[in-house]
DNA sequence: AAAAGTCTGTTGCATTTGCAACAAAAACGT
DNA sequence: ACGTTTTTGTTGCAAATGCAACAGACTTTT
């Protein structure tokens, strides 16, 4: 699958800003490995550059559930846990990638200068991590396989403001991320096409028509 | 339902701080008032003193989903919507309440001093707000409506340090937020007292045993 | 170029869930 | 203290979902 502009794009300024506030490390990851586990303990901040990589936790029997994804210019790290934590939470590239990687108190201590680019960067920061938490919240939340599906792809169409887009996750993931059994999502996906509400070639997806979810 | 220890406290040392770096404005509401809509505009930040109330949104057909829940010392407000946004957020009284009310500026602003305690105030406030909506995700990302209960249940459970709890939700609204049917989550819960896993009688629940999910 | 692995797409069947509707208990307001 | 509203608890039935299993397409690795 071919990468895509990041859904909530950083630009190059604020990479320039970020880089220059907090002096970050590089390190480059392949397919498959541990970018950061995100346990109480964890301190990092990290950018991806170049790649992109996926939050995930598995539970005991297998069950994988895409927490959220990563992109060129997507923030992570301290993912807080609510403290239940059995299973653990970690980032793996899913492809070659980048990191930019930074202590989160530099983050959120403001530098000698008390620079406006600074506090602009915490704000920038922390609104991607909420929105992104927000919108998961949503599509989660809806009690449908359909309404699932149908709010993540309004709200993709959105973000890209176009009806025809192509879906930052395979749809192998995308059931992972919306928390529900790939086949019957796959059924689902059918059945929207049957009613003309959108059509879908594998990642590709038009939508055709909004209705109300 | 009497009105519970907050999940994740606010020491009243905080709330000094809050008080002192603030000045907050001091409002009281009653039951079904709304205190705050959380759209884009919003830039305000609450704390609830004393009441409880519920951030809620409700689609075209009248399913209402509650996505957080306050409680005495509990901090909200800007829940950054992600951009779809067809269905308002409203944070509404569940009873008599009282709120704190500060600008969202001031509170990423560090103040004058670059005091250590604004800083830990503002870090506490977002690993709050980070922590519920993991929190969610969580609950949300189980595919069963047992496994969303048992999980919501053991951080409950975890939170409090006890086996026996009493809900911060009504069992009708709890049904909202793990975003199931309430008589098929009554069935479920049903089920796992004669399973012996838990008792419960309306909001009490006892956990006899914790199984994997 | 072949092999291994991943991803898409599909189906039958058992189970879970949602929907609609109702009754009793509890909480609330005046 | 009374009537009103909310909450808990239940059921039958239809619809949605999960599970298991399989095949072909596509990618990546060797």
């Amino acid at each position: 699958m071919k990468t895509l502009q990041p859904l909530t794009p950083i630009n190059k300024t604020l990479l320039d800003d970020f880089a220059a506030c907090f002096k970050p490390v590089k390190k480059n990851y392949s397919r498959g490995e541990v970018i950061m586990r995100l346990d109480d303990d964890n301190k990092s901040v990290g950018i991806l550059i170049s790649g992109t990589a996926h939050l995930i936790t598995t539970t005991f029997d297998g069950t994988k559930t895409i927490i959220d994804y990563f992109e060129q210019g997507s923030i992570f790290g301290r993912r807080f846990s609510p403290g239940t934590q059995t299973d653990p939470y970690t980032v793996i590239a899913k492809n070659r990638c980048t990191v930019w990687l930074v202590d989160y108190l530099k983050v959120i201590t403001p530098c000698e200068k008390r620079c406006d680019k600074h506090i602009r960067l915490i704000d920038t920061m922390l609104l991607t991590m909420a929105q992104r938490a927000q919108l998961h919240v949503e599509v989660l939340g809806k009690r449908t396989i359909r309404g699932k599906l149908l709010s993540y792809f309004y709200y993709l169409s959105k973000a890209r403001s176009a009806r025809t887009f192509t879906l930052p996750l395979s749809l192998s993931d995308l059931a992972d991320y919306i928390s529900a059994d790939r086949s019957a999502m796959m059924r689902e996906l059918k059945k929207l096409n049957e009613e003309k509400i959108l059509i879908s070639h594998a990642c590709k997806i038009t939508i055709l028509k909004i209705i109300p979810l």
